[in-house]
DNA sequence: CGGTATCCCGTCAGATACTG
DNA sequence: CAGTATCTGACGGGATACCG
């Protein structure tokens, strides 16, 4: 989704697509894992790395960045003698779960006809295709 | 997103999360504006092609066969002289549409907000940083 | 017309090491 | 504890050329 220009209308957007720009940055490998994550409770960056599990600190460093830049985090450094750093969603971030979390629904819901249809079209590969 | 291990239960989710294996296959370059591109009409490849604009015959090609592995369009093929192909969604695909316009809304009607917080944050990186 | 095969390069993400 | 810096390999995606 990155390389699409920006600055090129599309044919159905129009100037710097809006779409293309909030779902680059939240369709990478992490944004949406940490959003959810933070949901409902302020967490600090380690106790993020353990829930999260395989992420790295450089990567989670970098997400967090990206999601407090656009907003939909907070984060609170505390000036204390061992440095604590917590991050919790914003009303943005918040709003932004709603339609998000449907998006998650859905694909709980259809995961079994995706790897039904993946499972079909290789049987039909196996065989001969289809015409109309 | 294409990197966290499907195989590895993550903390929140089970086994090959759901939610990964779907988010995966959409959230790349052209998946969700081939599909977009495809509501309410059954279109031919080469329409898709100059509709979209800036995309590549190998792109368009590689992003309409996933779609079609995984059950979102239909391909249909007419053995005529000059080969005519024709792609359309499925009720699968026009049923992910749904949350997914919702998110699409999300993202117009916020977008606004969200350039404000980088301009903001990028103030705020020139001057000083806050601290709690 | 509707693709596939090949090459190639830029970016992204992991590993590792270092810092305030 | 909470990061940043650097290096490196993998991979996504563009350009081009060719095929049914």
């Amino acid at each position: 989704m990155s390389k699409h220009r920006n600055d090129a209308a599309s044919t159905e957007f129009e100037q710097p697509c809006p779409v293309r720009d909030v779902l680059d940055r939240i369709g990478d490998q992490w944004s949406l894992l940490v959003l959810l994550t933070l949901q409902g409770e302020t967490k600090r960056f380690n106790v993020l790395m353990r829930e999260i599990g395989d992420i790295s600190k450089q990567m989670l460093s970098r997400t967090l960045k990206q999601l407090e830049q656009d907003g939909y985090i907070r984060r609170t450094v505390y000036a204390e003698v061992p440095p604590r750093v917590e991050y919790d969603l914003t009303d943005l971030g918040r709003s932004f779960l709603e339609p998000m979390k449907l998006l998650v629904a859905w694909a709980d819901t259809h995961h079994p006809a995706i790897r039904e249809a993946r499972r079909a079209y290789s049987q039909r590969a196996s065989g001969g295709r289809r015409e109309a």
